[in-house]
DNA sequence: TTTAATGGGACAAAAAACGTCCAGCTAGAA
DNA sequence: TTCTAGCTGGACGTTTTTTGTCCCATTAAA
């Protein structure tokens, strides 16, 4: 930050934080558009009379329009939002902390982005663009991308910009139904990438919870083995990271399986496999899917994770991750985990 | 101003006010140190409750400190004054009207400070203070100073640094005792200067108001004709620019001269001659003194004069000042002069 | 010792911000 | 076409903040 602003925040402390909350509410827009008064109080986390004097001051300067559609960002707001994006995240101290997380965490990229996706919704929307973007430039270089399921997958997906089509895409769903909700799952994900790209997917379906006889059985069927083949051409994988209980919850684990994920001491969940905190493998759900070993071969692997509620989940699955890995997250996680790292040390 | 700034002000517009304020409250502490909170709402034109709220701020940004004395600014204050100095030059326009004013006022240099002395005492100072640093650059070149009185005169003795003694620097009184007090008075004036630069100075005691046969008669006296050498070798020429009605007035000038500056429409006033709205002189105090031309054959010629209520006099004044003049001004008389020859061409 | 200035505390009055409705309108779905 | 969900803008009592204005104990200088 060169000296001038420096010097402007001493003189207005106040100044940051407004900048902030205004950054984001246009941002927000920007995103959402167009989008009324009361869906934005909520995405944005705000109360609405708060949304509404801002808003009033942004369609003032100009920055938004209102219409009976909703509000959207005039092109001087899209102006306003890129040349202020840096500054933001500076004031934010966020390039700091994501040179402390590279540290932390033991990889070579990590992007923050500001605000915490456990309080404020949008902030979901954020990661998955910028995720999105980061994508979106790995596509040139590589082509089979391996997709994980979740919400936060489905918020990248949203942000894919439809650019020409790129018929030369494959997303391979990673795992199959994994009792999630349809909308969430893997095969659901690669759907939506493929579409949004203009690439092919492909998809595996297979129940979750089977014998042990009838998943070796189709482990030899054709389609299966298809995918099996697939998972060790992967070029980029895609993944959330997620809190070992709530996502034994969410699947519907078993009582035998619950119990093996209690006991292990696992803590995060990643492509099907939980980990402890040190980051050893506590269980891995036996169905069909991508293997750690096929993830760590890969050139690339995005993970992706917000929001103070995962900190925990993130610093456990990262004490083994691949390398090459590049997280993206918000700063609620990130400034947990932080301060779990420090109180660790403080020990 | 660079993209960043345009877009901060673009999304926080109440911040050019607020940082206008709050750094002209700064430099007055600075100017002024030790000052307490009475005294500079007094001289800062504001509130009391309203310096009250800045202070504490200023305070908790470690920018000033308050003891029992009064407040006094640290050295992170100064530092935040001089990084914000052009940055609230330009967020206030003042580079903008500069240019402005040199082309109305058809000079090469003004210098144009925040606010209006009219309404905010301090701004005096500021003005002195710029003036003082104009001359102290000149100090170098050239050793012969002639020097008027009043009181913006005086603002510019105090704000004088004592550096390191310049024994070369002469200053010499403009004119006379003009009937004003005397701390205003050219001849303190040139011994205010000189005192603060360890220069020498040369004073003219003459009364006001002589009959024609005691002028003749004094100009023969060699002390006198001393100083009317002097004014031929004069280097710059600093003198600020009056009113013709209220100097009129301030120096109890007789019936007779009051009618001939009344009715020759005379309204501006400087080193003893009056102007009219056109730059004509409509009559000139007969008294010792340095003349016109000797004026427009110094190498600079500083112009020092601020307040809206100055406006029309500065205005007058320059139709036809030397051109090798250089005007420091404040905001205040700057707006309306613009102001006024906007009027004047609509006409 | 006196005096004039200082910062800090206090508090009622005024102003601004806030939360929360409702009315009227419009674009898109049915 | 009608219907409906979602939009903006207006309104208003309540709460919070800001403002103006004192006084007081303290301190540095005269």
């Amino acid at each position: 930050m060169d000296a001038l602003s420096v010097a402007q925040r001493k003189l207005m402390p106040e100044m940051s934080e407004l900048l902030k909350k205004r950054y984001q509410i246009l941002q927000t827009i920007y995103l959402e558009q167009p989008i009324g008064r009361r869906t934005l109080s909520e995405v944005a986390g705000a109360t609405e009379r708060e949304i509404r004097k801002e808003t009033d001051l942004l369609r003032n300067q100009q920055l938004i329009e209102m219409k009976t559609a909703g509000m959207t960002v005039t092109s001087q707001g899209v102006e306003v939002l890129e040349k202020l994006k840096v500054f933001v995240r500076e004031i934010s101290g966020l390039t700091d902390m994501e040179m402390e997380l590279q540290t932390i965490l033991g990889i070579s990229k990590v992007v923050i982005l500001p605000q915490d996706s456990d309080e404020i919704p949008a902030v979901k929307s954020h990661i998955g663009k910028e995720a999105a973007r980061l994508l979106e430039v790995l596509f040139g270089r590589y082509k089979k991308i391996a997709v994980t399921g979740g919400s936060t997958m489905a918020a990248i997906s949203k942000e894919l910009s439809i650019g020409k089509p790129n018929r030369a895409l494959q997303f391979i769903a990673a795992r199959g139904g994994l009792g999630e909700d349809v909308l969430h799952q893997a095969n659901t994900i690669a759907a939506a990438f493929a579409e949004k790209t203009g690439g092919s997917f492909k998809t595996l379906y297979l129940p979750d919870h089977l014998s042990v006889e009838a998943f070796a059985m189709m482990m030899k069927e054709p389609v299966i083995k298809e995918m099996m083949d697939l998972y060790d051409q992967t070029d980029i994988v895609v993944h959330g990271i997620g809190n070992a209980e709530e996502m034994a919850v969410r699947r519907h684990s078993s009582l035998e399986e619950v119990e093996k994920i209690r006991s292990g001491g696992a803590v995060s969940e990643a492509f099907g496999y939980y980990f402890d905190k040190d980051g050893k493998i506590v269980y891995r759900i036996r169905t069909a899917g991508i293997q750690l070993e096929q993830v760590q071969k890969a050139s690339t692997i995005l993970a992706v994770a917000g929001g103070g509620s995962k900190a925990r989940a993130i610093l456990s699955y990262f004490k083994n991750a691949p390398n090459p890995t590049v997280l993206v997250t918000d700063e609620g996680a990130a400034r947990k985990i932080i301060e779990l790292t420090k109180k660790l040390e403080e020990l």
